[in-house]
DNA sequence: GCTATTACTGATAATCAATGTCAACAAGGC
DNA sequence: GCCTTGTTGACATTGATTATCAGTAATAGC
């Protein structure tokens, strides 16, 4: 019921290219500037169904957009984030687990979840203020 | 430059009266069951800049949808939030400020912010799963 | 190999919170 | 009163995401 297909590989290929956080979107530009052959509703399926499998973590910016990743470790973790070039670093908050657990329980609410991120400026982004964009996100249209 | 309107007191009493994380909508559909006259466009323009003022905190659900509520305190804190009625406990974590600074600074990140925010289900909403909303967002257009 | 079944794809339309537009409107100063 | 300036609200627009659905691949049975 699940079938491996061309481009559902071809997004998970992607994907493990990059340490970025990435868009739906800035996924599908890429691939196709990469000459792969894929609709944005099929990216956003595979996204949508890697995610659900937590094959990739997901991640909303500011103003709403998921962003995607495949993080190394697979246990709990959370992100630090350049804001700008979407870079990432998994870290896990020891203590954050338990504290988040017992300030729930204390005020008596059950099935507690927490959100923990992370948002910075990277170094490399910190010493180019002018280059928007490090990653594989800055092909600028004009590499055809 | 700032003029006080009866609309925009009346988005900030209602706020007042409040102790759940409602959205733009939901306070908007709120107060025209209350009497109020006022304009949804007014609404989201409102809380806008009472969040610009700090004078209330944002929540962003986990479909995108941004919630607000007036909190006590004006430090910087974070909460724990009734996935099913918005009811909110202000907390800090005491521990996490700095953790998160220190983390961003050992990766070369600058600037850094964090989220930190618990969601679970709250006593009363767990004593009850069949009401929906204990809160005044209960209202099911029947009240007419 | 051939065909029926099933899942997948992708162009397009639909959704929906949020924001922009802009003419009518209120308040303050004069 | 009248002008200036900020406000309102109905409505149109945006933009990311999701739903549709006919056409296309892969699979299973024969
Ligand atoms: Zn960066
Ligand atoms: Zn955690
Ligand atoms: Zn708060
Ligand atoms: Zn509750």
């Amino acid at each position: 019921m699940q079938r491996m297909t061309r481009q559902r590989a071809a997004v998970s290929e992607t994907l493990d290219r990059l340490d970025e956080f990435r868009s739906a979107q800035q996924l599908h530009d890429l691939m196709r500037h990469e000459g792969d052959t894929i609709g944005l509703a099929t990216v956003y399926r595979t996204l949508q169904s890697l995610a659900d499998n937590g094959d990739v973590d997901v991640l909303r910016t500011e103003d709403g957009e998921s962003l995607y990743r495949r993080c190394e470790r697979s246990e709990h973790h959370h992100h630090l984030v350049c804001r700008s070039c979407g870079r990432a670093v998994e870290i896990d908050g020891p203590t954050v687990e338990a504290w988040a657990r017992s300030v729930g329980a204390s005020h008596g609410f059950t099935g507690i979840e927490h959100t923990v991120e992370l948002f910075g400026t990277c170094a490399a982004c910190a010493a180019v203020p002018s280059r928007p964009a490090p990653g594989p996100a800055n092909h600028r249209d004009g590499a055809a």
